[in-house]
DNA sequence: AGCCTGACTCGGA
DNA sequence: CTCCGAGCCAGGC
């Protein structure tokens, strides 16, 4: 199922998504230990579907490959893939981002 | 406490 | 580069 995690925790993930410049994505990895979740990769990602906030730039945050997958649902995924696509972000044929481009990474605008 | 599940990641084939 | 299996973390029952 879909966890709930503690309050505390959703804010130390939701800050850190927060801080992704626009036009730039961050892996579900890379977000948990930037939010001090060490290997929690997982719990990113629950937390950001447990939350539904369009306030949030949660559709920069994508998995480890630079591809959005959620569990098989496609509406969220395509409205993530066009948001991305208007921030000036490409997608291959296979709908991947390439990480090594567009990755955030700390002192890269 | 114990077991199951999940927007994940890594390493090996 | 792609596919598979095992590992990790936290939450719900």
């Amino acid at each position: 199922m879909a966890p709930k995690t503690a309050p505390n925790a959703y804010d130390k993930i939701y800050a850190v998504v927060r801080k992704i410049p626009h036009g730039r994505v961050a892996t579900y990895g890379q977000v948990a230990r930037l939010a001090g979740l060490g290997r929690a990769a997982r719990q990113v990602g629950y937390a950001l579907h447990a939350l539904v906030d369009e306030s949030l730039p949660w559709q920069r945050v994508i998995n480890s490959k630079g591809e959005i997958s959620l569990r098989a649902l496609e509406g969220p995924e395509e409205a993530q893939r066009r948001l991305l696509e208007d921030e000036g972000i490409d997608f291959d044929l296979r709908g991947r981002v390439d990480l090594s481009r567009y990755q955030w990474r700390k002192g890269r605008n």
